[in-house]
DNA sequence: ATTATTTTTTAGATTTGTCTAAATTTTTAT
DNA sequence: ATAAAAATTTAGACAAATCTAAAAAATAAT
């Protein structure tokens, strides 16, 4: 089955809010794919009429078992493809996202599973999001968000929640990306920000805005 | 400037029918783009409204210096990623041309010069038609090198892409040169090694290196 | 040079995805 | 519990790209 462009986009939107809270409301749907409550109402109606979703007016709304699938689909292939425009075409992992979102909706099955045969079966996307396998799965994440480690405990960066291209940028000017080995050295209560060392650098800050959306995979030895 | 799918396909089809004829009919084009005449009236119109093509009713049609700008870069951009698809992902070079057909829409155009540059800049696409660089010049050769041609089809030499001393000695030891004309007999999966028959000759065999950068003028009864 | 045929265009409708403004339902606050 | 606020849906409209059927223009045939 085919999608267009514009229900794929719903689909693997509501996927993503549903990570957060089991059921998706109209107006964060609307804000998160930029358009108005009364063009999604429209189009949940049509998704509904084709079994990709459960929706009962007023209700809010979840995918179902189809239309999972089909969203797990379209991240596999967005998340191959980041991967390919940064490993393979010398792409800043900031600037690859704009370009998987015309990329992801490229229908070819034959082509998604060759390029990830072509980049080795990558397990997760520059940004540290795991890609699903051919069948769908991914393996999830021991991830922590850095605001929660312990002082004097150390991870290695393996996820960003804020993908905003601001967040991007000030990462990148710190020197922090996927990978990054970092310790925790000192936690301000009084602003939520926190003081982290990367090997051979000095300490730098960390606000609580950054710290609650960059995630480590955590070292079980520290404790 | 960005247009949309629908556009670029009529774009592109005028310019190849532009080919054959200096000026385009509905009915050619219709035929062409799997639609009806009526359809692509409605279109030209819109089309001439943005300064791309020269159009009066009943006239025919032919596309204006931007136009023709836009259609290189659509056809750049389909002959790149058949190339990928081909060399990097192990496509054969008859299934390549409808994925072609999706990938060529897409917007950025970082990414294809970042692609032309990862493929090192090749000079024909697996079906022997010349890529455009990234200012729009193409040479006009119909070449296709030996590695592509379906067993049982001639074409006769129109160029070496390896002109090393050793490749040219190899070549004189074997009479080919440009202008022969040469039959391909057998193809060994296993090295990519090549059997082909000269007029007058015993069958000799050339190795994958030699097929992939000696090229032919592809007869097209062939097909 | 008329007539017949083919090609092309116009007129009006349809589908998809979107919008605004108004109405309705749900949630929150008093 | 009722009023006020917020969220959601409906109704009606619009733009893009397509279609069918009918009209108009160009071309070919006698």
């Amino acid at each position: 089955m085919k999608y267009s462009v514009s229900k794929e986009n719903y689909i693997k939107a509501i996927f993503h809010l549903q990570q957060e809270q089991e059921s998706v409301t109209t107006n964060a749907l609307a804000e998160a794919l930029q358009t108005k409550p009364a063009s999604v109402t429209d189009m949940l109606k049509k998704l509904k009429a084709q079994k990709l979703l459960q929706y009962e007016k007023y209700r809010g709304v979840k995918l179902t078992t189809d239309g999972r699938k089909v969203a797990i689909q379209i991240i596999r292939k967005h998340r191959l493809w980041e991967y390919f425009l940064v490993e393979k075409l010398q792409f800043g992992w900031e600037e690859v996202h704009e370009i998987a979102e015309e990329l992801e909706h490229i229908s070819s099955k034959k082509l998604v599973d060759r390029l990830d045969e072509f980049l080795d079966f990558p397990q997760s996307d520059p940004h540290g999001d795991p890609i699903p396998d051919l069948n769908g799965k991914m393996h999830s994440l021991q991830q922590l968000a850095v605001c929660y480690m312990p002082v004097n405990t150390m991870g290695t960066v393996n996820g960003i929640s804020d993908q905003s291209p601001d967040m991007l940028e000030l990462l990148k000017h710190k020197n922090i990306q996927i990978g990054t080995r970092l310790e925790v050295k000192k936690k301000f209560e009084v602003d939520g920000s926190i003081e982290i060392k990367i090997r051979n650098q000095q300490p730098i800050t960390i606000s609580d805005h950054v710290a609650k959306n960059l995630f480590v995979a955590y070292d079980n030895k520290n404790k």
